[in-house]
DNA sequence: TCCTTTCAGTTGCGATATGAAACTTAGTGC
DNA sequence: GCACTAAGTTTCATATCGCAACTGAAAGGA
């Protein structure tokens, strides 16, 4: 087994790893996140983020291979391109949130511009957290990691 | 202005460029999710996680660094060193858990393992979600960004 | 039509980061 | 003392990044 066959192997045994082979290189998530903020263009990305192009230009391709993002031609002008989030890639949404959240909460201090809000209250969104299967809020005590298989043997018993 | 310093503007200027240049580096996630499943030792670490020694010594030091693992030598054995994850690291759990649940969804296809349960309902944890400020569930569809002086503006006027 | 500008890249090349393997230093246990 | 363990550090090859310049196709205007 190869080095990056090792490698893909431990990252794929876990959601983590999975996702991070994906979304886990530099400039991936600045790019989502400027997706998520309403840029469409290759120029547009590259003005906003100051990457580097041919750095934007791989990282918008591998985006678009794995199916984040969807690339397609302006049929009103033919020189331009648009890149838009896919479902796979608006589901993203809650780790950019996290990310962001903690970011602004331990990092700088300040709330991020713009702010994402209710559309109808007007009322910035609220911190994402980790919720017990019936919705109760749950701090990392209230938690406990367990075996998949271990898990299966408790229920079953019960 | 030097390179760096802009770059270090860009990502500063919202918390997910904030949050990336501590933890946005390659390795730095599965770090912490060892961390999160108990890893506490650079032995433990470097077996499970398969990552070359001088990289991970360099990963373990930024995160210390930033206030997100905690290095204390172990009284009992001057040989051993522990990692802990500070209050500021085990608030990435959200950013950690979002990320994995979406590798699962839509990279690997299965639930990872540990599963991170309800300590005393043995329910697996609910899927990270975004929410309005009274905890409805909010789409895409239900959300705008805004700008944050005009979101000033709206509610001064109201 | 010719000329200029825009858009979306690609190419070349030096700087930086990463990775594998060997080495070091301190401490433990027999 | 001797073998072994833990936590790194060093060395060197390779891979990735970032900048600047270049390309090629398509608009837009005189």
């Amino acid at each position: 087994m190869s080095r990056a066959e090792q490698l893909r192997e431990v990252f794929a045994e876990c959601g983590i790893g999975a996702a991070l082979e994906v979304v886990g290189e530099r400039w991936s998530f600045l790019i989502l996140r400027g997706a998520f903020n309403g840029l469409r263009h290759f120029e547009e990305f590259q003005t906003n983020l100051g990457i580097a192009r041919n750095i934007l230009s791989n990282r918008l391709g591998r985006l678009v291979e794995h199916g984040i993002l969807q690339r397609d031609p302006d049929p009103a002008d033919r020189r331009k391109v648009t890149y838009r989030l896919t479902e796979k890639g608006r589901d993203l949404l809650p780790v950019l949130l996290s990310l962001r959240q903690w970011g602004e909460r331990w990092i700088s201090g300040l709330p991020s511009n713009p702010v994402l809000v209710d559309r109808y209250t007007r009322q910035p969104i609220a911190p994402m957290i980790v919720q017990s299967a019936d919705g109760r809020p749950l701090s990392l005590r209230d938690m406990e990691w367990v075996d998949r298989d271990e898990l299966r043997r408790e229920t079953d018993a019960a």
